[in-house]
DNA sequence: CATGCTTCTGTGAGCGTTCACAGTAGAGAA
DNA sequence: TTCTCTACTGTGAACGCTCACAGAAGCATG
């Protein structure tokens, strides 16, 4: 007669009880549990419905004391949660990090350091080895927390290629450049020759790779570059509209502008609209990143989409094999044009 | 003369290498650790010093282990993550968790129960006890994990109030009810008599809800109820313009719209736009949610603030609360109308 | 002086797992 | 036969912590 624990939740079974139920010892069940190597069929076919029949799960604190090692990644975000957590593909990666870690059966620790405090407690928990790595979102330069972490030997993998931090931290990234390249010759291919480009925020790798991309082509297409169709934002919708306002103002022949977010060029399709400016008669625009916005704007965006699911993807493997002792390594992925209504 | 570990990351320090620095026993560090009772002050003192001196930081994994407690807790997400990964207010709520937990230093776990596979690894991984609690965002009716979580004993916090569950989980909610109310009190107070509403899915609490508030105004200021005013939509921005399409269609002489949510309203605009009206005009819009949309939209809704950062608090609280060993409880929360250009 | 109570401290056991090691059995080679 | 090698299995010792318990010290009370 099962007495239970009536009032409380019961003792979960041990390998032990596995152990005992399949008739072998608990070196064997733990044998069958990390891989099966030296291991008899018989003995791996016992343990096997053992565990079917105990309901047995292992208990990752135990493992975890005695390997040294936890399991579980840390996703970190630092610094302006607010400008990430609107961003759309901020979910996506959020989403497909946690997916492809799911499939590996690794936990997934979300971490956000805003406050001063949080990046000290969330600084001494990573490196006291309470998560084996970090997926790091963290596009601004010179990240304390991310250089301390690289300088205590955690394996990091950044989105994005990050600045300030030396050359030994894995990142994996879009080809912003060759993402802005596309559009822009997109432009062209269109007759458009006086191309304007409100930029993302220049203290990010891809800030500026955007605009290189830009000047890259122009330059090859033998266009003189003109400063006055350069101006700068920060990839919020409000900066976008301020962008177009401004360009209109200093270059009032502008007949195609090269947005480097989406968000920003919803931002200047309501400035066009309310200038008086038809979309894509008068002005073409492109925008950068393929989010929802870019659907949702009148008209419908033409944009460059981000692998965002591949990006995922690829930090996760990166990550898991860095702590599985790799070197670090950098992965770029190609971008794609998706053609819509605005050019 | 320290050797160190080079090449490796050294092994951190233990309660015995603080106890031996500050001269006592395991015993007395691990009970200033855990809240200090039956210590004197000058063993406080000196263990607080060591652990200074060494950097310790407690292995968590061996606690847990001991403790059977994991002091941590699930954020699960169950079901049709396109809605939530794309609505903003689960970012604030997911922030907000992540943050009111972090305040009490437990690490959040992040979990997606998309396909089958993943609903099965996720239940087992919970009611093996690697989390605590569980953070729940699953509005939609009869939801298999939860259930089994629930009966599994289980400390769970819903997100909005969960149907189909027996009245024995936590969960915490805005007032819907009452936020509509304000809302459609509000277009009554403008003198609109022909008051149209775009539903929430009205298999979700919020969806009920806020069309219960509706017909409660408009029954309680003598108004007859025309259901040719009532079209239902599923909260997404497409449902809504249909919705709005659907309502001129069906009954002309709207001048007011109680919209469910935000992302609807931005539908209704589009196509009250598209149909020639003026907003707030011919005919006034209201929101719900106080979304980004809401600002974002032209022009700017009118909106019921959903108190996004008490309601993750509370949930945090109510969830920590019940881990503890309190009783379930349910929270209602006020809500709040945010008056913009709309109406 | 004995007794009790409170406050504080150290000690040993044990949580559930992995790992190193020792040991067994059977096959094949000398 | 005897030895070696391979394939497999069991055992004790950790991992770092908490918890129960025993005991010491100080102080008031009988």
């Amino acid at each position: 007669m099962t007495m239970g624990n009536p009032g409380g939740r019961r003792r979960p079974p041990t390998i032990h009880d596995v152990a005992r139920e399949a008739g072998v010892s608990r070196g064997t069940v733990s044998r069958v549990l990390n891989g099966g190597h030296y291991v008899s069929p018989a003995a791996q076919e016992a343990v096997d419905a053992a565990i079917r029949k105990t309901g047995y799960v292992v208990n990752r604190h135990a493992r975890s004391l005695i390997t040294g090692r936890s399991d579980s990644v840390g996703f970190l975000l630092t610094e302006p949660q607010e400008r990430f957590f609107e961003d759309p593909n901020f979910n996506v990666l959020l989403r497909g990090c946690t997916q492809a870690l799911a499939a590996h059966d690794v936990p997934l620790l979300l971490m956000l350091a805003g406050t001063e405090d949080e990046r000290r407690r969330i600084t001494r928990y990573i490196t006291a080895g309470h998560v084996d790595g970090v997926l790091l979102v963290s596009s601004h330069s010179g990240d304390p927390v991310a250089e301390e972490l690289r300088a205590a030997g955690v394996p990091l993998v950044a989105c994005g290629k990050p600045i300030g931090l030396g050359s030994k931290v894995s990142y994996v990234a879009a080809d912003d450049r060759d993402g802005a390249r596309d559009m822009v010759r997109h432009l062209l291919s269109l007759g458009r020759r006086r191309i304007g480009v409100v930029t993302g925020p220049l203290d990010t790798p891809g800030g500026v790779e955007r605009l290189a991309g830009y000047r890259e082509v122009l330059a090859e297409a033998g266009i003189e570059a003109d400063e006055r169709l350069v101006v700068p934002g920060d990839y919020s919708r409000a900066s976008g509209e301020a962008g177009a306002e401004r360009l209109l103002e200093r270059a009032p022949d502008v007949d195609a502008v090269f947005v480097a977010s989406d968000l920003m060029a919803q931002g200047v399709l309501t400035a066009l609209q309310r200038a008086g400016k038809r979309v894509p008669d008068d002005i073409a625009v492109g925008g950068f990143d393929d989010s929802p916005a870019a659907t949702a704007a009148t008209p419908a965006l033409t944009t460059i989409r981000q692998p965002w699911d591949r990006i995922s993807n690829e930090m996760v493997r990166v990550l898991l094999a860095q702590i599985g002792g790799e070197d670090p390594a950098a992965v770029i992925l190609p971008t794609e044009l998706v053609r819509r209504d605005s050019t």
